[in-house]
DNA sequence: TCAATCACG
DNA sequence: ACGTACGTGATTGAG
């Protein structure tokens, strides 16, 4: 035990915030109890996190910290989920405590309570004393000195602090169902700043779940970019004083000043707790009492997994499904993640990939502080299947952090199952789904899937070899123009800070106008501004936009607060963020989504590059700002009335299909025939509200909606719905017959067979109900536009020649990104792949091209 | 963490 | 009788 070979001989101590990992476990595992009665969800969950710690990590000691119950400080009343609106513990809660000292001890850990101090102290002194006995053992040659790697387990965030190049977190993630481990990077990823500035980050921007005020009016954002400029709080107060911070921010940090010491102060972990470390025996597993007293709770299958502990598993790369495979190939304890408790590792940046051609993603937070740690490297590991199929969950997440298995996949044709897109496709209304174990769920899916041959279509055909294809796209990235962002910031904040100036003269006072409650107080108390007819929400009257139209012509304000609202959310939405966002040479990688959306659609996050602004003129100025590089163009295609000819096939109703086949204006037409006007004479006004009609069609039309969207009464509305259906009697055969199929097959179906479960057509509840109805109308139709648009990329990306990238898909449409040359040669392959994407419907497809240097022009 | 608001198709 | 059009994601303020 010397310091010469330390690595080798790391002690492993964990400790384990009790109630926090017990209150989680009571809340996720719901009324447990044995057969005699007494209830054990709590101590459940607790032991089922237990079992993952000790398979996991192999500890060298584990210590259970427990909030006495005269702690002094005050600071923390009660757990964060508790605040969120649980209900609050049960008598059950307090009578499973008992019962849970006892596992406790008979694992052999050690449960450590202490007057006046709270479990965070406890961990502090503990771990500090774990640091200090690693330095001596580092720095000195002292015998008895152990080094430590020490492990904190809580769900509690504030926990954070003492994570260190030793210590590392695991948080309990929500639903119980998973473990994230945070070490000193991912800390300073999820963030964006220095682990160092952890504290100074809380003093700015608070803590309400642990009562911490911070400065008020300052969120994380401001917070985080404070810190990012002047390094620590009293970086940022020495600014202040120096006149280097304006605006609103300045003002806000001056009354804050006395608060955020206090918060410092407050949120600081104390060390000081009188325990020691060495007063606590090492592990020594005593399977037979541990045995019985998972018996004594009737635990049986924590009991088979139990058991099973300490088998040794081969680390192979390629397993054959059945056998099992360990997550680390650092760890030699026996890691086998037979049910969904694996322990993952918090990413904490999706690295640029070595010289990968296009442009190296960004790494995110370029965090600098500390290196020089050596860090435990957990790598993933994918399975294979016996014929060579790799699977995992997430294919694509796994081409962005491995550039070895996209680079198989993308050049050499490996095959590849997407477990969280199978599991996706069979019931896409769960949203986020939990790993389990990969073989087992992999057979799962096979079995579920030879009995659904529709969907494995949709997947194999669909799904899965779209994989690729945005991988690509976000690798390769958008160009954005930061220089024309800055100069767009630049005039956007000074417009807010105008506009806001007006709005506090005419409101005759200052207020936050982005806080819907104290907006309502100044219109509808100060202004005194009629309240009849106005949207109630759940606490007080709507400030939506559709509210202060009503108001607009009493009152000069409401003009200012509707620029005042676009501005400012344009700028924090986009302005701001997406140069932020841009890597080294400027492109911004979004991520698509492929199981996310109920209806087959994709969606894109980080930043959501779907919803940049289109409709108005100065939303449209932040597409000018996305750019193709130089001596390069945009192409864009767009389906046209994509939706609309997709319901007229899927209703079959041959009179609408032959008047998209012959080119005439559909709204137009709609508005003749519903009217009883020639098309000659359809005015603007009725043209809209047939187009309304049209659209309302694909929503699930309600009378109110047509009335509200059209601005008709409701009679009229009535009428028109009446009198379009009469018009177009298959498409409201349809609508019933697919009612008809929700109600009676529990699901309703695209054109090619992906499915959407509808349990909720059958509720008795009449909003659950109707909802429930619309969205099972309007999912045959949007969902195989998903279907197409997803084929239609496939027949881009393969047709696409060498030098021109597609970039972006918002639904019915794709960008690429090619030379100027080539602009022409692309538009054509984008017309014709789109136009014939889909040669067995009976509708003709009509796709729009446009080029240009900026998403603007397109 | 939720509700309100608003951006897109 | 009931007050929503369908599908998303990001930001903000508030409890």
């Amino acid at each position: 035990m010397g310091a010469l070979c330390y690595t080798k001989d790391m002690k492993r101590l964990v400790i384990i915030d009790g109630k926090s990992v017990f209150y989680r476990g009571y809340y996720a595992m719901g009324a447990l109890s044995t057969s005699d009665g007494t209830p054990t969800g709590g101590i459940y969950g607790f032991a089922a996190i237990a079992m993952e710690i000790v398979r996991k990590l192999d500890p060298t000691k584990v210590i259970v910290a427990w909030d006495s119950k005269s702690s002094t400080k005050k600071r923390k009343e009660l757990y964060a989920d508790y605040k969120a609106g649980r209900t609050k513990p049960g008598d059950d809660f307090y009578a499973q405590i008992p019962l849970l000292k006892e596992l406790v001890l008979a694992l052999g850990w050690s449960f450590v309570e202490c007057d006046g101090y709270e479990a965070d102290d406890i961990i502090g002194a503990l771990s500090l004393q774990a640091d200090e006995e690693t330095f001596l053992a580092r720095s000195s040659s002292i015998e008895k000195a152990s080094e430590w790697e020490t492990y904190i387990v809580s769900s509690d965030l504030d926990m954070l602090q003492i994570v260190d190049e030793n210590t590392r977190m695991y948080r309990i993630l929500k639903g119980f169902s998973r473990l994230e481990e945070l070490d000193v990077p991912a800390v300073e990823q999820k963030y964006g700043i220095k682990k160092s500035q952890f504290l100074d980050l809380k003093a700015l921007k608070g803590d309400t779940s642990d009562n911490i005020p911070g400065v008020a009016g300052i969120g994380e954002k401001t917070a985080v970019k404070l810190l990012g400029e002047y390094e620590t709080l009293d970086g940022v107060y020495a600014a202040l004083g120096g006149g280097q911070i304006k605006g609103k921010v300045a003002e806000k940090l001056a009354a804050g000043k006395q608060s955020a010491y206090m918060s410092r102060e407050l949120a600081q972990i104390m060390t000081d707790a009188p325990v020691r470390l060495q007063d606590y025996p090492d592990l020594v597993i005593d399977k037979p009492r541990i045995i019985a007293a998972l018996e004594k709770l009737e635990f049986r299958s924590l009991i088979r997994r139990f058991s099973s502990l300490g088998k040794k598993n081969t680390n192979d790369n390629k397993v054959p499904l059945g056998e099992t495979l360990s997550e680390t190939m650092d760890d030699d304890s026996s890691v086998r993640s037979d049910d969904n408790l694996a322990v993952t590792r918090v990413k904490n940046t999706r690295k640029s990939n070595a010289g990968a051609k296009p442009v190296p993603r960004k790494t995110a937070g370029a965090t600098s502080g500390s290196d020089s740690i050596s860090m435990q490297q957990t790598l993933e590991v994918p399975s294979y299947a016996t014929d060579g199929t790799l699977i995992s969950w997430g294919v694509k997440d796994l081409m962005h952090k491995k550039p070895a298995i996209a680079d198989e996949i993308l050049t050499k044709g490996l095959k590849y199952w997407d477990l969280a897109q199978g599991a996706f496709l069979l019931n896409p209304l769960v949203r986020k789904i939990d790993r389990v174990e990969e073989a087992l769920e992999y057979q799962r899916q096979q079995a579920e899937f030879a009995e659904k041959p529709d969907l494995y279509k949709i997947l194999t055909q669909f799904d899965l070899p779209l994989i690729p294809v945005l991988y690509k796209m976000e690798e390769y990235g958008m160009l954005v123009d930061r220089q024309y962002f800055e100069t767009l910031r630049r005039e956007f904040s000074s417009e807010v800070a105008a506009i806001e100036s007006e709005v506090w003269e005419l409101a005759g006072r200052e207020f936050n106008i982005n806080s819907p409650m104290q907006l309502s107080e100044v219109l509808f108390n100060d202004l005194s501004l009629p309240t009849k007819g106005i949207k109630k929400t759940a606490r007080g009257y709507s400030t939506g936009v559709k509210e202060l139209d009503k108001l607009e012509k009493l009152h000069p304000i409401i003009a200012k607060i509707k620029a005042y609202r676009e501005a400012t959310k344009l700028l924090s939405t986009y302005i701001e963020p997406l140069p932020e966002l841009a890597d080294a040479v400027g492109r911004v990688h979004t991520t698509f989504n492929q199981n996310v959306t109920a209806t087959g659609r994709l969606s894109s996050t980080n930043p959501n590059l779907q919803n940049i602004p289109v409709r108005t003129e100065v939303g449209r100025r932040i597409r000018t700002g996305f750019i193709a590089p130089e001596g390069k163009v945009l192409v864009s295609a767009d389906y046209s009335q994509f939706e609309l000819r997709l319901a007229a096939v899927l209703a079959n109703d041959e009179q609408l299909i032959a008047d998209f086949n012959q080119d005439i204006d559909i709204h137009t037409k709609t508005a003749a025939e519903a009217f009883g006007v020639p098309m000659s004479e359809v005015t603007k006004i009725q043209r809209r509200a047939a187009k309304v009609i049209n659209f309302g069609i694909l929503y699930g039309m309600s009378v109110r909606g047509l009335a509200d969207a059209a601005k008709m009464s409701y009679e009229e509305a009535k009428k028109f719905i009446e009198h379009y259906f009469e018009l177009r009697k298959p498409i409201k055969t349809y609508l019933e017959q697919i009612l008809t199929q929700a109600r009676e097959l529990g699901y309703v179906e695209t054109y090619y067979g992906r499915r959407r479960p509808t349990p909720d057509v059958l509720s008795s509840n009449f909003i659950v109900r109707t909802g429930a109805e619309r969205a099972a109308q309007n999912m045959p139709i949007q969902g195989t536009e998903a279907d197409l648009m997803k084929r239609a990329m496939q027949k881009i990306d393969q047709a696409l020649p060498e030098g021109s990238r597609m970039i972006m898909q918002v639904h019915d449409s794709v960008i690429v990104e090619c030379s100027e040359e080539d602009a022409k040669q692309i538009s054509g392959i984008l017309q014709q792949e789109m136009e014939n994407v889909a040669p067995e419907l009976a509708v003709r497809l009509v796709v729009d091209v446009s080029v240009g240097k900026n998403w603007g022009e397109l």
